[in-house]
DNA sequence: TTGTATGCGTTATCAC
DNA sequence: GTGATAACGCATACAA
């Protein structure tokens, strides 16, 4: 809607000069006397000038946005990554367009055209589990459009990635439980298809591998959902199945911790003296719940503050995305609490 | 930056028409030939045409975006109000511009001015707890510029709000404990400035009286902060110092209540047994902790769309604000899990 | 030191 | 049926 904002071209007229020459007096050019600066300053402020953004984004083929393209909002892990993106865009002066996919590609795919045609700067991307096929991406990225990519990433070349040590991070759980004295490790694991949930697979793997204990494919179960519901039913299910009882759940995500160890209650035994359990991601409810639940915590807000700088500078040509086609691995760390310990 | 995409000039000059016949072909306009209509279509399929959304901003002084302004992302009720919002806004055709403010009023007012620096269409507002002057506000709205202000309303005149019934939750919450024969309720109250904490704090002192308790304002505790901790501390200190033990906690959010529940449990009282706790919001975790925390759920996703649809409306003139001076009320729900009853 | 002219991509107005 | 032109607000190459 119009708002009747003053223009350049209204102090222009308002002073007796060309719209260029307040256009230069504004932003300090050189040529331009002091005391046209001054008055064109003056007036613009008591007109309470402000420069239209939009006629900037057409002159200049470019918004000072960026996109985000998210799987859920609500989601603790994606809130916070997506604060750590509007502080840092926030602060270098950009805005920042917000979509979520719920995990649908057709979504993924119009939102990525919607930002497109805003002239937007860069974005920055979780793509949906639907997606396995990148064109929509590689299309941009060959045109040397700026995207990063973050938490998901794809199997495509030349791509900027940020990420978490989710490697290690299962590594360094499964050995807490191995140091604890578990043995009987079930990991409840992530969709395979996701890179997060293999990489965390691998780690409670080795982990075993190098603590000379035996790793049995059979001890690793999927959980697709991430449910708490989907890891009471699964943890019941293994409690009442393997004909060798656990002694722990290393889960790929908290819900499904939690999920385990309301299982492991219901079936009357005791977190942590018979059953030790790790989750991962550090939800909020990990300290909340009783016994307070240990857990892999992500450095969500690093994670969008980072994976933004590295975007702006590119959209600002400060860094060239060579810099980083090795994907930026963010350090987890393991919280012990309670759920572990004997 | 440039991505060289075809523009309405690149098609006309391909075809030998001017710009404005393809203008017009692109949208059906009535007095061009359905064989110029059908070669243009065609051509801009062929260079893969999608309109400059920029262009059309500046052309229309409208953006087809509204900005969100929001204190913290990293917030459960929050992140399920912005889920609403971007479905609702996706689905209307519309994009959105998303801030957040930290409880911040200097980076509100400047969220504010650069969204309108963006011809943004509307926006939604839930102000910062800093914020007690509405000018930057009410100087939009004064001159007829869409405005839906979400979950904090102000109080000044002739404003949207949508928000939840907090007086209606709250007295529920009070009643389901007196009915489960606890006497001795503390409320665990929010910051009293805010409208949602006193609407809250109403809500519980009117059902104690409409049941025959008095009503003892020691008996009301603020919590500022709305941590676990903080709850936790506080409850400690209560039963600590309160002459006559407390026998239930109806708590203004849920990290409140589990800090409260946390205190009982260290005082060896048994909940729901000695002690019955009622929280306020319905985050993930009440299902998830021991005993599950009974809860007065807010429509939080609901609200998001609610806001949007209105403003939308707005925006487009469908319906004037006229329509919606009082407060649009969205109902709660009380959730009654283990924690409150015996 | 300042002004003029042009263009960013689109559409509305008027003309033919 | 279609085209020429102007305008949205701004920045800039070129003139003066």
């Amino acid at each position: 809607m119009k708002l009747e904002q003053a223009t350049i071209k209204d102090i222009a007229r308002e002073l007796n000069v060309s719209s260029s020459t307040v256009s230069r007096a504004l932003k300090d050019y050189p040529g331009i006397s002091d005391e046209t600066k001054r008055k064109v300053k003056e007036l613009a402020e008591k007109m309470n000038y402000r420069p239209n953004a939009i006629a900037l984004s057409l002159r200049k083929s470019r918004s000072f946005t960026i996109g985000v393209i998210i799987p859920e909002v609500v989601h603790f892990f994606f809130s916070t990554v997506i604060s750590g993106i509007e502080e840092v865009a926030y602060s270098r002066g950009y805005k920042v367009i917000l979509t979520q996919t719920n995990e649908m590609i057709a979504r993924e795919k119009s939102s990525v055209q919607t930002m497109m045609d805003n002239q937007i700067d860069g974005i920055l991307v979780s793509f949906s589990k639907e997606t396995t096929d990148f064109d929509h991406f590689k299309n941009l990225l060959d045109k040397g459009f700026p995207i990063v990519f973050f938490d998901r990433i794809p199997n495509i070349e030349n791509t900027v990635n940020v990420v978490v040590d989710d490697y290690s991070g299962a590594y360094e759980a499964t050995k807490h439980l191995l140091q604890q004295g578990y043995r009987r490790i079930v990991h409840l694991a992530g969709p395979s298809n996701l890179k997060i949930a293999q990489e965390r697979h691998r780690g409670y793997r080795n982990a075993l591998q190098d603590h000379g204990i035996d790793y049995n494919p059979q001890w690793v179960v999927e959980c697709t959902q991430g449910t708490d519901d989907e890891g009471q039913k699964i943890t019941a299910e293994i409690l009442r199945t393997f004909s060798e009882t656990p002694d722990a759940f290393f889960a790929n995500n908290d819900m499904a911790a939690v999920g385990a160890m309301l299982a492991c209650k219901a079936a009357g035994m005791r977190v942590p003296e018979d059953i030790g359990i790790v989750g991962f991601s550090n939800w909020q409810f990990c300290s909340m719940i009783d016994p307070t639940l240990s857990s892999v915590a992500q450095p969500g807000f690093k994670m969008g503050a980072t994976a933004t700088e590295i975007l702006l500078d590119l959209v600002e040509k400060k860094k060239s995305s060579e810099e980083f086609l090795d994907s930026v691995m963010l350090d987890t760390e393991l919280l012990v609490r309670k759920s572990s310990v004997r």
